[in-house]
DNA sequence: AGGATTATAGACCGACCGGTCTATAGACTG
DNA sequence: CAGTCTATAGACCGGTCGGTCTATAATCCT
């Protein structure tokens, strides 16, 4: 059938790989035959879904992970009315995961942002774009909570870096603890503002 | 002469230079062709100096950029009375490096740390004590001016987290906003603490 | 049914990867 | 000045890189 998009599943299948992939060893730590078999696909099927190659891969990959990083967050801030406790949820997520695959997968947006150049204008596009639309999903949760809309954007991208930034530290460490710490000094700070100006 | 340490330049371009990549590209993005015509040294050079080839060079870079960053965080902490004003300083020298080099050059430590993997264990045991060793300078810059000992060592995460992350999303987005804004979050809370206490 | 389009399959390519090896040059030591 | 050790130099290696190309299978449209 396929009425809506074309997509018959190896697309997706090497998507989830590249998505693997960025999460372990970056954009340039897998070459395209291991991607290839762990998607189960010979060479040709990934130019034919993507005749710009492995870089354009990379492209849907981030968006794809993206869409679902704005997804769980959506999840989680409409679960919990405190956006403080939504945020410990998250981090508190990002540490279950981490631990769960052995400090071997982290955000596979850091990752290849990192390793991309100013050439690299798709990849950087997406990222930037992904990355703003993260953070306008967190302003708008603190703004929606009393907190002054300049003051709402600082934190959105402080919470967005702090995440980003305590997930390194523990994966290169092999223990959860600075992501602890990290969502524990930032719920403090944001429970100040929303008090502030309550 | 070379009375202290045998150590004859050559050694040191090549760190530079593989310092710079991963700055630039990361430990996987340049190849070693491209590593000893930056240092301008022949193949054989690099395996005299580090016997264990690329990876022992990356660590000896890791190495080198750790006891940078300290020393700056020194000096920073000893100009600027107020941490507050020379952790702004320190997030304003980040902007302007990034800005100088076009939005090419980030931090080379939390590029090799996402691109690394659990069995890296030279390189991420170098990271893990480089961090700490980071974070252990801030803590206790904190706790001199009167935080408490276990919110400084939390607020010391939040601050390197912040630090990378902002490094991060500046990058992508070729604007140093995400620098601003999160210092200016940081600094915010930090003066909260500061002042809590005193 | 028949032709066009889409998807799968993998052989094949030149370039470059990281690494080893031998040869030579210099410096220091007796 | 011979002998040793350190440093520089680059030819060379097998393997893998990302990418192209042609052949075949499946699907869709009329």
């Amino acid at each position: 059938m396929n009425t809506a998009a074309s997509t018959p599943q190896t697309r997706d299948r090497l998507i989830a790989a590249m998505l693997d992939a960025l999460r372990c060893r970056g954009y340039h730590g897998v070459g395209l035959s291991e991607l290839l078999a762990a998607a189960g696909a010979p060479k040709g099927v990934l130019y034919h879904h993507f005749p710009g190659g492995k870089a354009e891969l990379a492209v849907a990959a981030v968006q794809l992970a993206i869409d679902g990083m704005l997804v769980s967050l959506d999840r989680l801030f409409e679960k919990h009315a405190d956006p403080a406790i939504a945020l410990a949820a998250w981090m508190d997520g990002a540490q279950k995961q981490l631990r769960a695959s052995e400090f071997e997968r982290g955000c596979p947006l850091a990752t290849i942002a990192l390793e991309s150049t100013p050439n690299d204008v798709a990849i950087r596009g997406a990222l930037a774009n992904g990355f703003s639309a993260i953070r306008a999903h967190l302003a708008g949760t603190l703004e929606r909570q009393g907190v002054a809309a300049a003051i709402a954007g600082q934190i959105a991208v402080l919470i967005l870096a702090a995440y980003e930034g305590a997930l390194l530290q523990a994966r290169v460490a092999g223990r959860t603890d600075a992501i602890r710490d990290t969502s524990a000094a930032l719920i403090a700070l944001i429970n100040t503002q929303i008090g502030a100006t309550k």
